[in-house]
DNA sequence: GTCTATAGTGCGATAGAC
DNA sequence: GTCTATCGCACTATAGAC
């Protein structure tokens, strides 16, 4: 009988839930790591156990994160033929678990202005996440699909206009299922970056 | 004769001075008042007279941003001749502005994700300072010149994309002045929100 | 691996003289 | 308005038993 394992799974990973829960409320800086093991029923000292600093608690919180959004949206192949359609396909996707999956899409955002972790370490991970959209991009060049402004700034575009969309359509919960909303948010973005 | 005056202007100023350096450098969080008021060549107490909390303060020093960037950019009719040519200055002029004020920038992205002020207050702040967008975003698209998308969504996309291109050319230094790069910018905003 | 207990530090804010 | 001095608190991280 494993009752017991149902129930606890493993501290380590209830300690990095309830971390993402207290830390999208409160902040990360103002979540004491003492009242993120009260939260997991854990004791204090636990928590450094399993994570030798609060720095790396954060850390860890991330990059499962990222892994987790990088699984939903790549294994793709892409193909010239209707790459719009594709790229939609994408675009929803991403979109998709931004919605379902508000509370660490809003972590990702912290983190991005968290100063104990260096900006190395963040551009590493979030390089990791996204590799499939420089790939992309110029793909859909050489195939005079997309638009031929410089990649680094077609990234950092299509980054910024996901984050903003998310953003948009996570404050107005109403319009997340409305189609004249969500496909508008793809079509500005098809608009900006394609031929 | 004031030499005094030019020297030390007013404390309350170099207080405010001080904490931007300093929450950019180290985050907001990180920085304690007992450093910004050494930083400022101030007594400790000195900063609660003037600020009754930390709180305060980073609310103050936001303020003051905005109303900054706002001076740069307002001021203006539209009129619809030559509406593109009009919110390219507009974009040159914002981008210009968080290119030389990096700290003043990067500081209202760090306010973004600071808990301790409620969103309530950021939001007021913020529309407050760019209240002419939907006034533009509109105007534009009676004029069938702004393509007809929810003015909300477009607001948002149009600032996010104006803080992801300011964050590509600050970390580019290089391309600042780079005519290609500079442009781009602009023309991806203007095919995303243009009819 | 998990617990209790606590060491050691640094913070925001106040009091009161000048 | 500005200063010095300090209070009280909360936090990260460690030590050591189980």
């Amino acid at each position: 009988m494993s009752i017991k394992a149902t129930i606890k799974i493993n501290k380590k990973q209830q300690l990095l839930d309830s971390a993402l829960t207290l830390f999208v409320n409160q902040g990360i800086d103002a979540t004491s790591t003492a009242s993120i093991a009260k939260h997991a029923g854990v004791a204090n000292g636990t928590l450094f156990h399993h994570f030798s600093s609060k720095e790396f608690l954060v850390l860890a919180l991330y990059k499962d994160i990222k892994q987790d959004f990088a699984k939903q949206i790549q294994s793709f192949q892409f193909d010239e033929k209707n790459l719009k359609q594709q790229v939609k396909l994408v675009w929803e996707q991403a979109i998709d678990w931004a919605i379902v999956n508000a509370d660490k899409q809003q972590f990702c955002l912290q983190v991005t202005q968290y100063h104990q972790l260096s900006g190395q370490v963040k551009t590493q991970v979030f390089t990791e996440a996204f590799d499939f959209l420089p790939k992309l991009i110029q793909f859909g060049q050489q195939h005079k699909i997309m638009a031929n402004y410089p990649v680094e700034l077609m990234v950092d575009n299509a980054h910024g206009q996901f984050i903003s969309s998310s953003m948009y359509l996570a404050n107005n919960p109403d319009l997340v299922n409305d189609r004249i909303h969500r496909e508008a948010t793809f079509e500005i973005f098809w608009k900006a970056l394609s031929l």
